[in-house]
DNA sequence: TCGGTCGTACTACCTGGGTAGTTCGAGGTC
DNA sequence: GACCTCGAACTACCCAGGTAGTACGACCGA
């Protein structure tokens, strides 16, 4: 797939909605909606139907209900999105997006120590066993 | 000052010009951008007065020229925009923004290697020297 | 069958980024 | 002084995200 798909805020809290529970009416996206992200039911409707034209969720009807689902992983809408941002803010030198990270004290070196064990463990498991 | 400022596609790459130059007319930006980026003068003018209204730039005349120059840093304008990333798309978690590059291969662990070596290097001389 | 309720469809609007043509004014030139 | 040119101002779009009211159709209960 692959599909190049960069969201707004709302539509992003919609998708954490059906990613979290595999699909949802809109009705039940409107509740499961943290409060500030509160929305008229309509909105969440007209959202999910932009959302359906321009391929990130789908929806099958359920008597008269429209059950939607996502069809694009959380994974490749930040893949997208983060991309574009390390291109567009550093010309796409990801290495030097996590520099940033660090000169703004976003995230200390303590922290990305830790982080720097847990991937080699990763990358030690996924030599031994294989699969993705 | 730390405002808060978003800034889209050509927006950065007219701001770029400016953190490169310190200050350049519309027809300056206009020559200095790229050629993907090619737009008519006026699109130029427009954005910079745009981004005038926005506050991200300021102009002064010279004669009946404007010469504009950034009002914001490019490092202000890149935490903004990644706080925001982090914020919507991994609930402001920057480990997890890490966590993501890595995990989507767009940078190895040697590289973390040597990004860490180079940032407790960098601490160990803010702790020595003071500034910050 | 009538009327209410529920849920989607339609419509409309706002904002901001992006795009650019056209107009207008100041300055220099013939 | 009329004219040309250059550069900003004004105007007008397009698109997409966001916001929501209103219309409409289906379904259920009386």
């Amino acid at each position: 797939m692959s599909s190049q798909h960069s969201l707004g805020e709302l539509q992003l809290a919609i998708m954490r909605v059906l990613w979290e529970e595999g699909e949802a009416t809109v009705a039940r996206v409107h509740e499961a909606l943290p409060a500030p992200r509160a929305r008229a039911l309509t909105t969440i409707a007209t959202m999910l139907s932009k959302m359906e034209k321009k391929g990130v969720v789908r929806h099958r009807n359920e008597g008269r209900l429209f059950v939607y689902e996502p069809t694009v992983s959380e994974a490749e809408v930040r893949r997208t999105m983060v991309s574009e941002l390390a291109d567009h803010l550093f010309g796409g030198d990801f290495k030097a997006l996590v520099t940033h990270l660090i000169d703004e004290k976003e995230i200390d070196a303590r922290e990305l120590d830790s982080l720097k064990r847990a991937i080699s463990d990763r990358e030690r498991r996924k030599r031994r066993g294989g699969g993705g």
